[in-house]
DNA sequence: CGAGCGTTTGAACAGCGTCAAAACAAGTGG
DNA sequence: CCACTTGTTTTGACGCTGTTCAAACGCTCG
């Protein structure tokens, strides 16, 4: 099962400058944890003592509505930080994607440094935005109505976000975007990140198969033929 | 047209703590500008050289998708920060929902305040999140799938962030919530923000009304009967 | 090879969007 | 005070899209 690349170094690649940034500002005290295929990093109303970076893997935090159907509130690629609360709790449960490795800080630390140093708030801040922008723009997807618009809105997401950690040679070339997909999850988070089925989010994939926008090696694996076409999907 | 009350002070009831915080620890140089009912505050891709802060009224952020539709992103209500961006053009616009206040800082000024003062940087940081984990409460609505449960949870939200500003005599008798909802925004902004149509917000609404779930005196004041039903909408 | 999971496909149904028109509210001028 | 206007909200009838239920298919791993 290919997921990401493992050994990749955490903020390694051409990723985003601002992730950069924040690994680097925030210099923090922390350890690194493994984590198994679907295994539960915290849980939704536990106490929020930690605050959490992917390393490697993919993360996605969700939440469980009270007859049982998962809503997926989002995915945390490489260099990212989630499980950042405000109140004490945590407000979603995380769980790994496929195999992760997730550095932990202590919620303690990370407020003191904050209060300490300046660099540190900053950074934060600015992480926080980037959060919030990625979040919006999420939800304007969201309130898209057709399935073709959320799916296609998902893909260039991924691909937009993705490129960014197999693109050593690319960037190297001077070729700005790939657009090849490895989907590290399921169907069904994909239903459940985009507020619908597993079964329309099936059609829809191979809807944009014979319409020729992309192409389906495997299942988990896409290649954007018309990336034009895929924006329009979103209108 | 009731829409809030005017001459409320901006920090003034007993709003949530962390806007107090906000206002207090920020102490930022700024000027107050009027803004008539739907009148522009600022627009998508327009330079970012302010932040807004809403005094009195309630402002709405939006954004265009290609074809004409339009995307309610959020709901400002007194107290809150809007308009704060990391790449410096706005990335949507923002308008007044009716006759509205709003206070202006300088960008720059603000940046400054974050690098100089870490009281500000984290109140700043605190607003983020704040703002963030609202938005991630949008989102898990705007997966729902049915009408009313989008609308129910609107309902919820509207009551609880509502609240804060008319109740100065319901703090002094101890009272909690008062479940009646004096909404600013028209129907269409309603359906724009929940990703529906006019006409089913419409329905949804006398739905509940005849379901006892609320009552409904004029379309633009809601009395909450049944906060139980609103919730189980949600499932 | 068979078991188990994830994905795809099919057919029938329900809910929301669309189009159209009526009811209502608020403001204007006779 | 009423007739008229404009904008918002409500209601109705119909069609389409996504959900639901069900079954087949295709991996991967014992």
């Amino acid at each position: 099962m290919r997921t990401q690349d493992f050994d990749a170094p955490a903020s390694g690649g051409p990723q985003a400058a601002g992730q950069v940034e924040l690994a680097e500002r925030l210099i923090l005290p922390g350890f690194v944890m493994r984590f198994g295929r679907n295994e539960e990093i915290f849980g939704e109303g536990e106490e929020a003592d930690f605050v959490y970076r992917v390393v490697a893997g993919v993360v996605r935090t969700t939440r469980f509505l009270a007859d049982g159907r998962r809503r997926v509130c989002g995915f945390h690629l490489p260099g990212e930080l989630f499980g950042v609360e405000s109140g004490g709790l945590h407000r979603f449960s995380a769980e790994a994607v496929g195999e992760c490795q997730i550095a932990l800080v202590r919620q303690a630390v990370l407020v003191e440094a904050v209060e300490r140093r300046p660099a540190a708030a900053h950074a934060l801040w600015a992480a926080s935005r980037r959060d919030l922008e990625r979040l919006q723009e999420h939800m304007v997807l969201l309130g898209r109505r057709s399935a073709a618009e959320r799916v296609g809105g998902f893909l260039l997401e991924m691909a937009e976000r993705a490129v960014q950690i197999p693109t050593e040679l690319d960037a190297a070339s001077g070729r700005v975007r790939m657009p090849e997909i490895d989907l590290p999850m399921s169907r069904l988070d994909i239903a459940d990140y985009l507020g619908l089925t597993i079964e329309t989010v099936s059609r829809t994939f191979t809807q944009f198969e014979r319409a020729r926008i992309i192409g389906l090696p495997t299942s988990r694996h896409v290649v954007v033929r018309d990336r034009q076409a895929l924006a329009d999907a979103q209108a």
